[in-house]
RNA sequence: CGGGGCGUAGCGUAGUCCGGUUAGCGCGCCUGCUUUGGGAGCAGGAGGUCGCAGGUUCAAAUCCUGCCGCCCCGACCA
């Protein structure tokens, strides 16, 4: 691809919307343009790279079994009310206004259309259906540029199995397909169990990437290798100490202290001698959910503890039930439900709100006080904590979610009648795994992985050249003809080939645009060099420069590549 | 949806508080000449519904009202 001719616009100021690594880089690099929030076209560099990363994945999708579908986007809304998902996915469906349909934010509903009387023996199964097309999802904050966008790339792949054991064999396929896939896009990744949240279902593993923009919070343990969504993941943690003497409870007086903070600061005690009450409603009653300090109450346990409709308490209802605001609430005298987390377990000497304004009390012994709270892991673990596998230290951070794996089960065989007959010819529902990548994702992860202050770092298998040829003193007629031909015997050796063969453009120009754009190898064909039958490779990830023979080129190109 | 910020030429921005020249600057773009190993120099030039609509005023980028869009934090998130 010629320079002068090919549309890659570059920017050489940093664009004002971009927040993170790759929005920037994509950005600059002229690889995307946003069309609107959370919808972006990919322009030739991009979508060059958005191929590769598809060709990879179908590769391995093939390898498994896998036959890729294309499919409607445009779906009738009559399918998606059969499994109840208008409603389950609300506002984030996006809706046809002059006509019953939706766009599509998945395919499980489509694909088991499609098996519906079509796979109706036990001979006809395991299958593996899989497509990479566009989803839509009206997200009501789109961010970090591709990373969460109202419209994405997915691949999408579908199992269906005769039996749960079957359906083990496709998920572990897939499992494997997944590692092989992100292993060769070079990504830096790991793998989490997670909750299958409202796609349904059971076992479920999300492949992660580690990076401040991501969604997700994750506890990765470095020795072990356990990782777990912080939302359900575990630690091994302390109890609070019990002391040898319970003091009495006894009031005290505490002046504007609302936060966990302010009341250590206050008492000039440590915050595991405090303990903290949140006021949750749950199917209309209210619960106390007492935790230690600042610990922070982990919703997603609570709702396993919790079970049907709970949320935190408006500030409003908080006086009526308690007799105090959000800051001086406690378990004494509340009349309600009580449940507390572990770590306080047996606790005593305890501080916490008096369910009057501006008064606290201390003494609090909760096997005394309080015999009939009840105890469960509810706290959302922090860095440092002990691995529930091998008690080393945890680390919690953020991470992008680049694909998940599901056992599906036969939620959607059993809303749209999708059955097949077993060897005695009684009818089952089949049973269906649902996997996902986000492709758009593998390529802005990436790019967070693989970048520096000048631009990206490309390398195989996802550079979208494999050589950026930069030709100066272009106004020399020798040296023009000498490019013209480096060019085409570079791609007649097989090499995709970005050549810069812009007449205008300076050579810091051309070298800046080459460190940014990011090709594996770039060459540099200057006149002193040629004259001496000699030309320069650089090495874009070590940056490492060497000047070498005409006829040493191509080994040379191999050797970095 | 809550909180915060922003919207001025393709990009980045000044001006807005306190209304008053022809809306300024850098980059980019066009023409010419000179340059050509780390984002060139000189000269000339094009390019603006100041987000949109309404209002106040002799006068609005600037003040008021409504709306739209974008970014960040939060809520939400198969």
């Amino acid at each position: 691809m010629r320079l002068s001719k090919s549309f890659i616009p570059t920017l050489k100021e940093l664009p004002s919307d971009a927040v993170i690594p790759s929005h920037i880089l994509m950005l600059r690099t002229g690889m995307v343009r946003m069309l609107s929030a959370g919808i972006y076209s990919f322009l030739p560099l991009g979508y060059k790279v958005i191929k590769k990363i598809a060709d990879i994945i179908r590769e391995e999708m093939d390898a498994i079994g896998g036959q890729e579908f294309h499919l409607p986007a445009l779906n009738p809304k009559e399918i998606w009310e059969e499994t109840n998902r208008v409603e389950a996915f609300g506002d984030t469906m996006f809706h046809v206004k002059n006509r019953d349909y939706v766009l599509a934010p998945t395919h499980e509903e489509i694909m088991a259309f499609h098996a519906k009387g079509v796979l109706k023996s036990y001979k006809d199964l395991p299958q593996i259906w899989y497509q990479i097309q566009t989803k839509f999802r009206n997200e009501p904050r789109p961010r970090s540029g591709v990373i969460r966008g109202r419209q994405f790339l997915m691949k999408d792949s579908y199992s269906f199995d005769s039996t749960w054991e079957n359906l083990d064999k496709s998920y572990e396929l897939h499992d494997q397909a997944y590692r092989k896939i992100f292993d060769r896009c070079g990504l830096k990744y790991f793998v989490v169990g997670a909750s299958s949240g409202a796609m349904g279902g059971s076992k479920s593993e999300e492949f992660m990437v580690r990076s401040e923009a991501g969604e997700d919070t994750v506890a990765f343990c470095e020795s072990c290798g356990y990782a777990a969504n912080v939302e359900v993941a575990a630690s091994v943690i302390a109890s609070i100490t019990r002391h040898g003497n319970s003091k009495s409870v006894y009031e005290i007086h505490t002046p504007d202290v609302k936060s966990i903070d302010e009341l250590c600061e206050f008492l000039k005690i440590d915050q595991r001698e405090t303990a903290k009450s949140r006021i949750y409603i749950h199917n209309e009653k209210p619960v106390l959910v007492l935790m230690s300090g600042n610990d922070d109450v982990n919703e997603t346990k609570l709702a396993k503890v919790l079970p049907g409709n709970l949320r935190p308490g408006h500030p409003d209802e908080l006086k009526t039930i308690t007799g105090a605001d959000a800051g001086s609430i406690g378990p004494l005298e509340f009349k309600h439900r009580i449940i507390a987390d572990l770590r306080l377990q047996d606790g005593n000497n305890l501080y916490s709100g008096a369910n009057k304004n501006d008064y606290h009390v201390g003494g609090i012994d909760l096997q005394r006080d309080l015999p009939n709270v009840e105890y469960f892991d509810l706290r959302t673990v922090e860095s440092g904590e002990g691995c529930p596998q091998c008690n080393s230290k945890l680390e919690v951070f953020k991470a992008i979610e680049l694909g998940h794996i599901f056992k599906l089960g036969t939620k959607y065989s059993d809303a749209l009648g999708v059955n097949f007959l077993d060897e005695k010819g009684e009818a089952h529902p089949v049973i269906m795994g649902s996997y996902g990548i986000g492709v758009e994702r593998v390529a802005a992860c990436y790019l967070e992985q693989n970048h520096d202050e000048y631009g990206i770092i490309w390398q195989k298998p996802l550079n979208p050249f494999d050589i950026h040829l930069i030709a100066l003193n272009l106004k020399n007629v020798e040296m023009e003809k000498a490019g013209d031909d480096l060019y085409e015997n570079l791609q007649s050796e097989g090499f995709e080939v970005l050549y810069d063969d812009r007449k205008d453009a300076t050579a810091g120009f051309k070298f800046n645009d080459a460190d940014l754009l990011g090709m594996p190898v770039q060459i540099i064909l200057g006149e002193k060099n040629y004259k001496n039958g000699k030309i320069e490779l650089k090495n874009r990830r070590t940056g490492e420069k060497q000047i070498v023979e005409f006829n040493k080129i191509i080994e040379t190109i191999k050797k970095i590549l």
